[in-house]
DNA sequence: CGATTGACTGACCGATCGGTCAACATTAAT
DNA sequence: ATTAATGTTGACCGATCGGTCAGTCAATCG
């Protein structure tokens, strides 16, 4: 296997990701996909079975970029409240640099693609348990369901980046200013939660 | 024009409402809403000029229906804090009732489609406008973004609906009790802005 | 009554879709 | 040098795509 081989078919994965994410699934041929990629359709079909297990290696790959990302999102930190902040941001700025990827969430999700479901879900039990544990220890508000408050900001930091399109007409100042509006949306947050 | 050809053009409009709510615009083909709809492909051709402009239609009618019922969002009511809580209710019910809508709002999103954001524009705009005056009354705490609240629980809102698939796997007890859901969420709101 | 109009259809078009296949090129092992 | 395995291509396939067009049918109108 020489270096060449490698690098075509990575290319193919790379093109695939950035037009699967841009356009969704059906939008994209895979014509486009191997023009784009620099090699005939055919290759495309020698390395990978069909359209829809290019598709599925494509999602794997961005999932595994999202998944070991959030290994840093609950770190170590004593004071919860002050957790839940630099998680928040920290996501903020994950996203703001991977913009692609709450896209490609949004189009699993229309497709109803379960997938994405079960990756995360051991990092959200541990965040849960954390909350919990705030919980009981009064330092927390207690009575909430802690998935809620982890769905609410995971939701709102994809969709400020899906729906810039929307949202922006409400008010252009949140685009323009982006550290405004993660600085509002974390603060409501937080008080949300207090003790 | 008789009653029949206006039940063709109606039939040919849900179908294809319902299809590309389910689909998309790409996976949707004209044959299938033909077939739905007990017509023949041609006729789509005679009422609408292509598919593109199908889509549009379909989509005007999927935000008039929005809009409409957004007259009814933020009705008179003394106290602000509670303004926002019979709000969100209100929009959770609506949603909950037409579950397609989200799910149109994320294809048209994910397409960079602007339609969606003037539409409601007027009305995110009346709505800060009455934050804006709990803030300056001291009734709602001061210094975030109005629009910032609205856009949380619009998107928070919506996904619930359209990211079920992702949601339910982080804890199932969200869509068996929705009830339960949208009270966490609302009260965590309301926290957050309490003065 | 004949003419006109709009709803509606079936046959058909070129383009493109995902996918196949035989053959050629390249590399590594024997 | 021969062989085997893999990388890579172009020609090709049936199906389906969005879209066209000539024409049928029923109702309306003069």
């Amino acid at each position: 296997m020489g270096p060449m081989s490698v690098s075509k078919k990575e290319k193919i994965l790379q093109e695939a990701l950035v037009l699967f994410a841009s356009h969704g699934f059906a939008h994209v041929s895979l014509s486009m996909i191997a023009k784009q990629a620099g090699v005939t359709k055919s290759l495309i079909f020698h390395h990978f079975e069909n359209k829809e297990q290019l598709w599925e290696t494509v999602k794997e790959r961005f999932f595994q970029q999202y998944a070991d990302n959030q290994m840093n999102l609950f770190e170590v930190e004593k004071d919860p409240i002050e957790l839940i902040r630099k998680s928040m941001l920290y996501y903020f700025e994950f996203v703001k640099n991977n913009p692609m990827i709450p896209r490609f969430f949004a189009y699993a999700h229309l497709e109803n693609d379960e997938t994405c479901g079960q990756m995360d879900q051991p990092l959200i039990a541990r965040g849960s348990e954390l909350i919990k544990q705030a919980q009981a220890d009064g330092l927390m508000r207690q009575g909430f369901n802690p998935v809620v408050l982890v769905m609410n900001f995971i939701t709102v930091i994809n969709q400020y980046f899906v729906a810039q399109c929307h949202f922006e007409h409400w008010d252009p100042a949140i685009y323009e200013n982006p550290d405004a509006f993660i600085h509002d949306f974390i603060n409501n947050t937080i008080e949300g939660i207090k003790p």
